[in-house]
DNA sequence: AGCTAATTGTGTATTGCCTACACGATTGGT
DNA sequence: ACCAATCGTGTAGGCAATACACAATTAGCT
């Protein structure tokens, strides 16, 4: 149906078989051979694959080798490396944490919400590499999702705002997770040390920030905020707890106050 | 310097090389023919492609053949396809507007600067696609974030807490707009009308969100909050907006009590 | 003016990737 | 026991990034 420069492009997936590849469905008895593979197998060694060397080490060439079978037999299984990828993002997100007691206050469910998701992200990284295609849909993304949802509804929020909220604090989260990842693979790859990163970083803004064409920021870089802290870690994820608090503050005012 | 698998990786790229690229150079007298074609050439025909019909069309051949040359004498130009994405991501940013009078709050001028990144990134969908590869360090990206720090300082906040909540900001916008494109391009591409598609997630939702797994998600679905709007527009740019507020609201509160 | 050496655009070739297609082997239902 | 669907496989096509060598071009020095 879609038309590119006069070639023909794979017709979009049918929903149907995408959502019967996500969430698994029971194949009525049929004639032919046993399949010696199952879904669940490949996933797990594209995931494998891609939390050892990156996303970009998955191909269907080396999963199927890992597996000890051919290239093409992985395609009895998955209609195309992109529904493979698909699935592999809703796989890797494993199960949120169950919802636990109700004694803890919703802000601190959500605090532990948010940490969950960010470890999640720091222990599959490829997972923010992977273009996103749509609205999630699958099982772990939805219960993700829900389990997000719950303490904001008991902080009081009306349905309409839930996501809304969600939407933005999962957006934060990941784009934070994101960066953290990326700046320390960039540093793995280089070989060199957290210091050394940031050392260069504030380098190249002394050389190239200069106040007339960003004030602020050359006011920042001379204060030393970008200086080498010496901490192990880059610490992202102090920047995020600190956003995280402004959102719940504004979202406890906002249920108090009713105004928008 | 990095071996994978026994092969050899192209080496990291040297970061001075990066950044002259990124700013853009003057090279002094040289022999040889005068080059035909600019960096910028390129850059601005990539972007073309890409804004046209997304990041994955843009390859060297394709660039090199809209110019009008070889595939081969791109690489003159630019050391690698990596690198050329990367100035097209800094280019693409444009130059954001500027800083305009201090008349207006730190609240607005903030919403302002919000709203302009993600206009921006509805302009040029396919930066959201392409994998972050560091810390940002060209010209407009760094105009970008001067701007948007400019409002937060006007606000108070102290030197530390800047970059975090820029960056919280930042990516929520980032990661709404992502979302936003990837369903309205995924609705165009099967040719459905915004309800249809509405319509279809909420089948999806009822099909598979059974209150038991999924409690909080199945309250929301029933009580209609993804049922077809009949709006024209997606509308999380509704969301982005509400979001922005409970973190401008957290921030003011914040700066008053000076609580953490 | 002539020589040198660097640089440009190009042609060729390598490697790796996704996947369409056809073929023989396997097996459930009748 | 047969039929037809399904499995794993081999082959092959098309496209992408990029290493390498070669001829043509040109600035600076003699």
């Amino acid at each position: 149906m879609v038309v590119k420069h006069g070639e023909w492009r794979t017709m979009p997936a049918d929903p149907r078989k995408r959502l019967e590849l996500l969430w698994g469905s029971s194949t009525p008895k049929r004639p032919g051979p046993r399949p010696k593979l199952t879904v669940d197998q490949i996933v797990a060694t594209a995931i494998g694959i891609a939390d050892a060397e990156g996303i970009e080490a998955v191909s269907m060439q080396r999963v199927a080798t890992e597996l000890g079978y051919t290239t093409m037999s992985l395609y009895r299984y998955v209609p195309s490396k992109e529904q493979l990828v698909e699935v592999m993002l809703d796989r890797a997100g494993e199960a949120p944490p169950p919802p636990g007691d109700d004694e803890q206050s919703w802000r601190s469910e959500l605090e532990n919400w948010v940490d969950g998701v960010w470890a999640m992200y720091l222990r599959h990284p490829w997972v923010l590499q992977v273009p996103i295609t749509g609205a999630p849909s699958g099982p772990n993304q939805l219960a993700w999702f829900d389990a997000g949802l719950r303490p904001l509804v008991r902080a009081g929020l009306r349905d309409g705002d839930l996501m809304a909220t969600i939407l933005f604090l999962l957006g934060a989260v990941q784009q934070l997770a994101q960066l953290s990842v990326s700046m320390s693979t960039a540093r793995t790859e280089a070989g060199v040390t957290m210091a050394e990163t940031q050392a260069g970083y504030n380098a190249i803004l002394q050389e190239f920030v200069s106040a007339e064409r960003f004030p602020t920021l050359a006011k920042l870089t001379s204060a030393g905020v970008f200086a080498p802290t010496g901490l192990p870690d880059e610490g992202l994820d102090i920047d995020l707890k600190f956003g995280v608090q402004r959102v719940l503050d504004g979202i406890e005012s906002y249920v108090q106050t009713g105004t928008s």
